[in-house]
RNA sequence: GGGAGCAUAGCUCAGCUGGUAGAGCGCACGCCUUACACGCGUGAUGUCACAGGUUCGAGCCCUGUUGUUCCCACCA
């Protein structure tokens, strides 16, 4: 039954096909089950031609441990997954590739044809990144997974966008907004990135009108802008301008005549205190403007070029026309000086090309209304970050939060279902294509030209995968979901935006839990991007050390919400702690006999010391995992695992296989099996082929690991007495081991211990074991009158091992360095004094005996006597040494 | 200008509700001890940034300081 295993263990042999057993089998599907409480995640959807990047492999093994552990523990787990459209930035990739290999626009194209090359590449490479998260070991539930742009997901968006129409939530309106000329589309402010640059502060002379060699100097970081000026701006409370206010000022270049106006939004210390208007290409500008009537004129197009009719500067873009300008400034004497100065510059979040504010039509979402309760549901705990700084975030933004453009000038994307009617100009929003304006009824329509914000469709996701707006068995049982997972850096984007659309569509929010973890960056602390070409691949790492191992390393040694490196070194650690257990379960499989697992009604005492650790382990880890702390639950396992049960447990165990009882060594088999099978699961969802693949091969019933129950802890199998007798038999063990160690003596040379102790029972059942953890011959227990004393043992040629629980002699006197060990004794002796000391102090303080709980207190005596008996003994034995 | 995070062993980082400072890697010494050299055993290394405060007791709580990173914000 037992099969040769080999000697390291192979996860790329292993682990494509654990996966497709399980996928075969069914186990990623969610269920409907009333008998079952339902535990739901949806999936952050990648972008449908994205790659998988480190990010992405940290956030799908969060979400797999959640998903695994909430299996395990029996809710009816479903995990949603699936991809997004990702708009501009599937738009601008498919742009590219037509440019590279056509020489092609999308214009040349047009837009019918073009969305057929974008679903082309959709199709080509949308399945890519699901492979790649399947190389991870993701237990989603792939028969559900949706595209932003199915037709389920698209109804789910146009109704919403109906909803919010009629109820006066969304408006279109000309406003100043973040556009980019590079990617010649209106942005939304979460998609400008401020940079600070360095640039410079001309002053230029602007004179007054009819006043000869009088002039007002303005400051301004945007000179090219000043074609679009139509007013200058000064502090009403300024003394040095009071007299101009009211009068005119003449643009050079241009010649237009221009109000100068008070305005409080004027700083009096900043620049000339006098400041330019562009109302059309500055969103405080244009503030100014409408408190004081200023005219708007643009004077870019919509790719940041100058437009007609300013002379030379038409058709110069925004960096050539300021060079031309400032020239001309300076050729005809208008410019003053110039200051260099640093300044903050929007960027586009995509291209990261300079943002223009410009006035232009654009679709929004009136925030101030949704974001009343998608506060309220944050701020008394119906969501709840983790960690909770994050909620700050959220508030302060949402609370801050201002109308939401939506429209974008692409083609990829969901077509915003408004209508202008030819005839009487006014619009017609529809879930369903209309004939005819609702208006007029005139049948001459056309429909905007304009596509939704990508995050307006992911806004949905919670609900629309589960078949939204439709009132479907799915949404009634899934919804709301429990867990999202996410990076913090799309709060805003994402997080925000979900909590608002939920609340006001469903009226519930759509998760209770916002668990959120932080960039990977790379071994330097950078963050991984293509431009620096830092970024490690998940999948060779996946490929090189096992996916198991990727995902421990990514759990553990961070903490939630905050960033953490990626080292490959840890990769080769975790993947040696996968090697460990592989060839702890070889141990276990290559000694076993029996075929069912049962633990005996004989237990010994190592026997009882596992149970009764694993027993603390299970509630200990399962409180981690509930609490979201899951790095500390690997951690954990981890620890039992290869410092409990490897070092000491199959150790302990070898006395028993090796020796002549075979009730003895089936005993120990099924202590063995049960052990590591309830470890297996514990670890199952952090390490999921692996734990599978191991399973599988131990004497089981059921089909698969990832199905079975997690475990719970049995107060039968607490044996509080044994553990701490086991524990006393490891320290002595330690203890023995260190004094060899120090006198250079190798395993192979055994000894013959005599252990003088007050716990001869304890060491007596521990013979066997010390036997062979302490290289001993042969093991005499005694009791503590009974055994030599030090100087009796000097004279013997022993040498002496003191610890808490025991005195052991073994006959290596001729190795010992006298004066050295003399040193040591008295070095100890000077610590353990110290420690001593202190307690003492802290017993006699009548503060802590009055005011600590009685177990801390009794907890210290115990130390104290303990300490008190072995500072006894090592003075005996110094005193022996003279 | 607001807000937040971080500062713990040579390096990278854990440290749960305050109760004798931890891991991995690295380092030193010794081991092919019949699961594992992707291993075993042993060992060394810390004024837990600084200064105050609360407390019987502080790496953990409070205040301030310094350094550092990030987010938000319209200073032309």
């Amino acid at each position: 039954m037992s099969k040769e295993l080999p000697k390291a263990y192979e996860p790329q042999e292993v682990e494509g096909r654990i996966y497709e057993m399980w996928e075969k089998a069914g186990c990623f599907r969610g269920h409907r089950d009333p008998s079952k409480k339902p535990f739901t995640i949806v999936m952050p959807p990648p972008n449908v031609t994205g790659q998988l990047h480190m990010g992405h492999a940290m956030d799908c093994t969060l979400q797999d441990i959640l998903i695994r552990f909430k299996r395990m523990e029996g809710y009816a787990a479903l995990w949603v997954p699936g991809t997004d459209h990702a708009g501009i930035a599937t738009q601008a990739k498919v742009e590219e590739n037509l440019r590279e290999t056509e020489g092609l626009s999308r214009y040349d194209l047009g837009r019918e044809k073009f969305l057929d090359r974008v679903w082309d590449w959709k199709h080509k490479y949308g399945a890519r990144i699901v492979e790649q998260q399947k190389k991870l070991g993701v237990s989603c539930d792939w028969d559900r997974a949706r595209f932003t742009m199915d037709e389920g997901l698209s109804k789910a968006v146009r109704h919403v966008f109906v909803s919010l129409y009629n109820k006066d939530l969304i408006y279109k309106g000309s406003r100043i907004i973040n556009w980019c000329p590079h990617c010649v589309t209106a942005l939304s402010d979460v998609e400008v990135e401020y940079q600070d640059k360095p640039g410079h502060l001309w002053h230029i002379r602007y004179p007054i009108q009819g006043e000869k060699d009088k002039y007002v100097i303005v400051a301004t970081t945007r000179p090219e802008t000043m074609l679009g000026d139509t007013g200058v701006a000064v502090n009403p409370a300024d003394e040095r301008y009071r007299d101009i206010v009211g009068k005119k000022c003449v643009l050079p270049l241009v010649g237009r005549e221009m109000p100068i106006v008070a305005d409080e939004y004027v700083d009096l210390e900043f620049g000339t205190g006098c400041v330019k208007m562009t109302p059309a290409h500055d969103p405080n500008d244009f503030e100014v403007g409408l408190r004081h009537n200023l005219e708007t004129i643009r004077v870019l197009d919509d790719h940041g070029v100058v437009v007609e009719g300013y002379g030379r500067y038409f058709g110069m873009d925004r960096y050539e026309a300021r060079k031309a300008i400032v020239a001309d400034l300076e050729e005809q004497g208008y410019l003053v000086k110039v200051e260099s100065h640093q300044h903050n510059v929007g960027t586009c979040s995509r291209c990261h090309h300079d943002v223009e504010p410009l006035i232009s039509a654009q679709w929004f979402v009136k925030m101030e209304p949704l974001a009343k309760e998608a506060l309220r549901v944050v701020k008394e705990g119906e969501t709840k970050f983790v960690p909770d700084r994050f909620s700050k975030t959220y508030i302060n933004w949402m609370e801050n939060v201002r109308d939401w453009c939506i429209s974008r000038q692409l083609w990829w994307g969901h077509r915003i279902p408004a209508w202008t009617c030819d005839e009487c100009g006014k619009l017609t929003v529809s879930e369903t294509d209309p004939t005819q304006c609702c208006h007029c009824g005139s049948t001459h329509i056309h429909q905007e030209d304009d596509v939704l914000d990508t995050w307006f469709s992911s806004a949905l996701w919670p609900f629309s995968t589960l078949g939204w707006p439709e009132d479907t068995e799915d949404l009634k049982y899934f919804y709301p979901t429990d867990v999202l997972v996410t990076g913090y850096d799309i709060i805003f984007f994402w997080v925000a935006r979900m909590i608002f659309s939920a609340c006001e569509h469903t009226g519930k929010p759509p998760f209770h839990t916002v668990l959120i973890h932080g960039l990977v960056r790379d071994d330097k602390g950078r963050k991984m991007s293509k431009s620096l070409g830092n970024g490690v691949d998940p999948l060779v790492v996946a490929e090189q050390y096992g996916a198991d191992a990727l995902r421990f390393n990514l759990v553990t040694g961070n903490s939630p919400g905050n960033d953490m490196r990626f080292l490959p070194e840890r990769c080769e650690a975790m993947r040696n702690f996968a090697n460990k257990i592989w060839n702890a379960s070889r141990f276990v499989q290559m000694n076993l006999t029996i075929d069912k697992v049962a633990l005996p009604k004989e237990l010994t005492q190592e026997d009882k010391w596992i149970l009764s650790k694993l027993n603390a382990l299970i509630p200990g880890v399962t409180e981690n995992m509930d609490a979201y702390e899951l790095g500390v639950a690997a951690q954990k396992v981890y620890d039992f695992i290869w410092d409990d049960y490897c070092d000491w447990y199959i150790e302990f165990t070898k006395a028993r296989l090796q020796g002549e009882d075979p009730q003895a060594k089936e005993n120990a088999q099924n202590v063995l099996c049960y052990v590591l099978t309830e470890t297996l699961k514990l670890l199952h969802p952090f390490m999921p082929f692996l734990t599978e693949e191991i399973w599988q091969s131990l004497p089981h019933e059921g089909d698969f690991l990832m199905l079975q129950r997690w475990p719970e802890r049995k107060s039968e199998l607490d044996f509080p007495a044994e553990e701490k007798a086991v524990d006393l038999l490891i320290e002595v063990t330690r203890a023995i081991r260190g004094k060899r160690a120090e006198l250079n003596v190798p395993p192979s040379k055994k000894a013959h211990l005599t252990i003088s102790t007050a716990e001869t029972d304890i060491f007596t059942q521990g013979i066997p074991l010390m036997k062979r953890l302490a290289y001993a011959s042969d093991v005499t227990v005694t009791g503590v009158s009974d055994g030599p004393s030090s100087s009796a043992a000097a004279a013997q040629g022993l040498v002496e091992v003191i610890t808490h629980a025991a005195r052991v002699f073994i006959p290596l006197a001729e190795l010992v360095d006298l004066e050295k060990e003399k040193a040591r004794i008295q070095k100890e002796l000077d610590q353990k004094r110290g420690q001593l000391a202190g307690l003492e102090a802290k017993l006699q303080n009548p503060g802590f005996l009055a005011k600590a709980p009685e177990q801390v207190v009794a907890a210290e005596k115990e130390r104290c006597e303990t300490l008190k008996a072995l500072i006894a003994k090592l003075e005996e034995s110094a005193a022996a040494m003279g």
